[in-house]
DNA sequence: GCGTATAATGAGAATCGTTCTCATTTCCGT
DNA sequence: ACGGAAATGAGAACGATTCTCATTATACGC
């Protein structure tokens, strides 16, 4: 998706949701696009630099979530990363660095993704649980820290 | 396995690592050998009780992690929840609900997880990454939050 | 069994990521 | 331009987790 497509999605969906696409958002949204895997807020903020101050940041990062624009998911440390959902960047899975905590995206091989798409749904037919997403989380070692 | 021979493996394996098996550790692993599901220091802490304060608490399943017989997944809410290692309590993966936050294990029919193992393996051949654990977490609503 | 070294404990302070508060500013439709 | 709703920014507040340190329990050699 290329980046002014994306920024028009962002804008749609949010306009629908009654919140504004202001400067930092667009910041935010960008910035987030621009990344292999999710960020924390930290990550975020030292990569924007005071243009987008903290507490500003993750109010952004909330109310754009509760749009549906952004997800977030806990990860090492207690920390909390956020990425754009699904709908905008496509699904995939996480790779996790147990050393250094990095989450980078993978996109499964059509056909892996459909056989993980029918662990899931079978499994969603035992009755006591409602499967509503999945992630394959895939811990080990990233290039750097091997 | 039973409580008495999870007892002596923990017990073993702790004393390999030079880290005592003191009363407050036996009652906080036998907790976890009794939940169906990773729980978190604050759980813990509520069904034990006073006989285990929070900070020992915290220090003891940092110490066990460190010797291999206690792992931790982080949850909604920035919270940690804690649970046996593998090798105690069998590989499982994680139905994750989104209302209420509580993860209960499941433990895919083994040809299921062959195919996941299968998965991973073939990932772990791209060259920049190494696996060398994998949870696939399925999100969704439990049968209280239905 | 006894002494000693070492690990564990417990209470509270400190830390750190995240959320909240509130006064001020910006945005958007009219 | 105007008025109301939403966003901003700085700092305080919050909550889970970690640290500190004085005290206590444990294991091991004698």
């Amino acid at each position: 998706m290329t980046t002014t497509s994306l920024d028009r999605e962002v804008e749609r969906r949010l306009r629908d949701h009654e919140v504004r696409y202001t400067q930092g958002r667009r910041t935010v949204v960008s910035t987030l696009a621009g990344a292999d895997g999710p960020r924390s807020a930290a990550e975020l903020h030292t990569q924007i630099g005071r243009a987008v101050p903290l507490s500003s940041l993750y109010r952004s990062l909330a109310v754009m979530e509760r749009a549906g624009v952004i997800v977030h998911h806990f990860s090492m440390g207690g920390i909390t990363r956020f990425e754009l959902a699904e709908w905008l960047q496509g699904h995939h899975h996480h790779l996790i660095c147990i050393n250094c905590g990095t989450v980078e995206d993978l996109t499964l091989p059509q056909q892996f993704e459909e056989e993980v798409q029918r662990l899931v749904d079978l499994i969603g037919e035992r009755a006591a649980f409602t499967a509503s997403d999945h992630a394959l989380e895939i811990e080990g070692r990233c290039e750097e820290c091997r």
